[in-house]
DNA sequence: ATTTGGTATGTTATAACATAACAATATGAA
DNA sequence: TTCATATTGTTATGTTATAACATACCAAAT
């Protein structure tokens, strides 16, 4: 409800390898983040905004209790939950991923639904970029020079025995 | 029911979907096991043994808390390290895998040299099963059945800046 | 104006997962 | 033997995550 105006993701490109201004990608995180939660009727709240804001701002992956530390400094809340729960309303939304290699958390680079990603995390510098998950990411890599040195890749889901039984 | 009795790897079966004879399965996997150990020239002891076999009984994946209270059953060791080393070996020698979004581990359903491995994870009844990471797998998912809800790829390695400085 | 329902936050306590550091033991050359 | 190396045993602690319950807040509905 800002400025409404943003560009839906800036390139297709590669955020979170080499230079790029780093304050604008923050102001355009944010203001995706409006649109988003306006949209999809959710609120963002202003610890659920600080902490994606620290997320854009810390330009790598964050542990939960990293987020907590930085809140609990500016007094927005001091207990484990209050960080997992933040951090779990901005994956839920679309606004941020959980890596699950790193047991940590990013600003998602091209916020809106909840979407499926890929990363590239470097194991020397920590940089994270994400990409999107076409063919394997493998054409990815090479394309932008990352080197692979193991892969995870894991679906949850139904598997076929427990498809008929589908509930929920 | 993909059993043929070869020393070798099945096609490319999905191991670990519907019904299949358990214990070939089991013996199979450790008689793998030996000749990867031998081949590698390193030792499949008698803790790493079990805990392989721990894995292949279980036909689900196993927190390694949970191997440790069975390797503490038999008085083969009670305390966390015993089991994260001996689970540790058995992944970097290709024998088993750890799944990031479970905290888990399971045998590998193809033991050779250490590789790469994509899973399906059903949240329902908590089968794993392991395939190729062909493609990006959805077309494997198609084909067996399984209906991905989410999915995690991360690639670890090193990034176009720090490749140049690669030591390693 | 009060009750009620929904959403979000605060707090305690504990569960679950993982490793550092060091001691003891075995194994197999030199 | 004696040394080196690999493996196992043990203590202690670090790290990540959630269950469970209490409170605050706001916005209808009574
Ligand atoms: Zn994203
Ligand atoms: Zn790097
Ligand atoms: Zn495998
Ligand atoms: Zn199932």
């Amino acid at each position: 409800m800002k400025n409404d105006a943003t560009p839906k993701t800036p390139p297709q490109a590669i955020v979170g390898f080499g230079k790029h201004d780093h304050a604008q990608c923050k102001t355009h995180g944010l203001s995706r983040a409006e649109a988003v939660c306006a949209a999809a009727k959710v609120q963002l709240t202003p610890v659920r905004r600080r902490v994606l804001e620290i997320l854009l701002e810390a330009h790598e992956a964050l542990g939960a209790y990293d987020v907590l530390a930085r809140l609990a400094k500016e007094g927005l809340g001091s207990k484990p939950p209050v960080a997992y729960r933040a951090l779990g309303f901005l994956v839920d939304n679309g606004l941020a991923h959980r890596i699950e290699k790193l047991n940590a958390y990013v600003a998602c680079a091209h916020p809106g639904e909840a979407h499926d990603a890929a990363f590239m995390i470097c194991r020397a510098c920590g940089a994270v970029a994400e990409a999107e998950p076409r063919g394997m990411m493998k054409r990815t890599a090479v394309e932008v020079g990352f080197q692979i040195e193991s892969l995870v890749i894991e679906a949850e889901g139904l598997c076929p025995d427990c498809v008929p039984k589908a509930s929920l």
